[in-house]
RNA sequence: UGGGGUGUCGCCAAGUGGUAAGGCACCGGGUUUUGAUCUCGGCAUUCGCAGGUUCGAGUCCUGCCACCCCAGCCA
């Protein structure tokens, strides 16, 4: 009766069967508040609130906050308005573990109870010695005999303070033999006399990851439980707790493939340890692959959204290729960004037979098939347009301006070279050119056939901005990190001292393609318009010239 | 070399015994006042390898091989 539904990933045919019977779908995305999201959180993030959507259900967002030691305030907040932003809703459920520690002391003392753990007091380093290794068994510790009552006493003495941190563990009685290193007695308790974000100083002992998770889940009743591969080895442990104490509810563990990026790493602690050691200028560097990052980069959370839905969920190892993100990028912005002129490299031209003054008289559409209205390009005399744009020797099928040549500018006039100024080091510092007042953009009745197209923007009238761009942090596709620094693109940022159109800087708008440039965004953080600066999100894509 | 996973086009990924979807990338044609966009077409006789079962295997069985994860009082 149950046919399994095709085209979905394997998370969503499974669901998809659980939930034939009408039981609701609970989900739950549980970050650690040690550090900023990034475009792989992202991946779970999509997967968790967009299954909840899906199935008519709910997601929790549940800081998964039970070591005091790495988390702070100021990352529990930076990703809610991260998850805020990427577009999804968590309504009333916002939770955190800690708000469990009360239950989970009492699950522990039940444990405890029926002979199901015990409180240990071997040092850490004895610890790693008695778990054995790989392919030796562990033994058992000398504590794991005590008596209930003795451990009842220990580990209410650790809840009370009494001991030192490092003294005591509280550790589920489980197999020292077992082949799956998780289940040789893991430690569920770890005494920490420190402050608890949430807690403040209630608690001296704190939950361990593979304890909290599994109770957490049950007691919000996730009827999913979704998280990565490198977990899947603590499924037995997850379902070891949730079979031992009086609880009953077992959400199942479903473990799926961490995304993978090319020219960028993934790992928190390698972003901490960038951001540390500022290599980067934040945990919003546009280099980032941090949510803030990739924001603040000029990547909209729609063009996450789509980025994720198209690299699947399976169990299969992978690193996307970052051609697949930036078709997203380019593809979302494409639709609806401004279109502006920017010179980044400018090469002055001066119209030799112009007569008069400025004139404001040219106008452009914002957008070449969206209803976004016009704006004014004050053009006159003199002009810039990009170094690159101009060869002396015009290579094979170059479509930009050359002596003698004539080329249009983009929704101006056509102009042909006449003259090439240079300086006493042979550096050509401006182009004489004719311009053809026919040829005038929509109403040419010049009859000319110029090469090509090209941007400018009006000398006088243009304004100076910062144009930031950016390349791939790392230098190689699958970056060794064990050197951070040396992996680094030493390339990954220029700033330009730019010419932009006036328009452009006075709106409201911040997402911009700049033609024949790419797109970019004004920087949230350093932009006014007495100094404009914007940040490169994405170039155009360029095909070579054949 | 213990345990847990994964192997389908350069990168992702459908496929659930009936004769290899799709996307990105790439290559070629068309449109184009952005070498952009758009559009049309091409792109796995083969599914890690070797055997076997079957009328029929990417899908089932056996044996290899490769890669990833695990020995935190991190998550």
């Amino acid at each position: 009766m149950s046919e399994t539904p095709t085209g979905l990933d394997f998370i969503r045919q499974r669901i998809t069967r659980d939930t034939e019977a009408g039981t609701p779908v609970i989900t739950r995305f549980p970050p650690e508040p040690n550090g900023c999201l990034h475009i792989g959180h992202a991946k779970s993030i999509c997967l968790n609130f967009g299954v909840a959507q899906e199935f008519g259900g709910d997601c929790y967002l549940r800081f998964d906050d039970t070591n005091p030691a790495k988390e702070d305030v100021q990352f529990v907040e930076a990703i809610q308005a991260d998850v805020k932003w990427l577009g999804f809703d968590w309504g009333d459920r916002l939770t955190h573990a800690s708000d469990y520690f009360e239950q989970l002391y009492q699950f522990a003392e039940q444990l405890i109870t029926s002979g199901k753990a015990f409180v240990c007091s071997l040092s850490a380093d004895e610890m790693r010695e008695n778990r054995g290794t790989l392919t030796i068994p562990g033994t058992n510790s000398p504590c794991r005999n005590q008596s209930v009552e003795q451990n009842l006493e220990l580990f209410r003495a650790m809840r009370a303070g009494e001991f030192a941190d490092g003294t005591y563990v509280l550790r589920a009685k489980i197999d020292m033999a077992s082949p799956n290193i998780n289940m040789r007695d893991p430690v569920l308790y770890r005494i920490r006399h420190i402050s608890h974000q949430r807690t403040g100083n209630t608690w001296c002992i704190y939950p361990t990851y593979d304890y909290t998770h599994c109770v957490c889940d049950a007691l919000e009743q996730i009827s999913h439980s979704l998280c990565t591969l490198e977990f899947e080895d603590h499924r037995p442990l997850y379902d070891w707790v949730l079979d031992n104490i009086n609880l009953n509810v077992h959400p199942p563990q479903i473990e799926f493939s961490r995304l993978g990026l090319e020219y960028t790493v993934m790992s928190k602690r390698l972003l901490n340890k960038l951001v540390d050691e500022r290599l980067v200028t934040g945990w919003d560097d546009p280099r980032m692959p941090t949510i803030a990052g990739l924001r603040r980069r000029g990547v909209r959370a729609c063009a996450i959204r789509d980025f994720c839905d198209r690299i699947g969920v399976t169990k299969q190892d992978n690193t996307i290729e970052m051609s697949l993100f930036d078709f997203c990028v380019r593809k979302d912005l494409e639709a609806d960004a401004h279109r502006a002129m920017c010179v980044l490299d400018p090469l002055k031209v001066i119209l030799t037979n112009w007569e008069g003054e400025d004139t404001d008289a040219l106008t452009a559409p914002w957008h070449p098939r969206q209803e976004y209205g016009t704006r004014v390009m004050p053009f006159g005399k003199e002009l810039y347009i990009e170094r690159s744009d101009f060869e002396e020797v015009r290579p094979p099928k170059y479509k930009r301006l050359s002596p003698g040549e004539m080329v249009r500018l983009r929704m101006a006039f056509i102009i042909r070279c006449d003259e090439v100024i240079k300086d006493a080091n042979g550096e050509i510092t401006e182009l004489h050119c004719t311009y053809f007042p026919e040829s005038r953009s929509g109403q040419d009745k010049s009859g000319l056939k110029p090469k090509g197209v090209v941007h400018w923007v009006s000398a006088g009238q243009g304004i100076d901005c910062e144009v930031r761009l950016y390349e791939n942090l790392f230098l190689e596709r699958r970056p060794d990190t064990s050197d951070l620094a040396a992996a680094l693109n030493p390339d990954s940022f220029h700033n330009k001292n730019a010419i932009i159109e006036p328009a452009a800087v006075q709106g409201q708008m911040l997402h911009f393609q700049f033609e024949r440039q790419g797109y970019f965004v004004k920087d949230s953080e350093d932009f006014s318009e007495s100094r404009p600066v914007f940040n490169r999100t994405v170039s155009l894509r360029e095909l070579r010239p054949a």
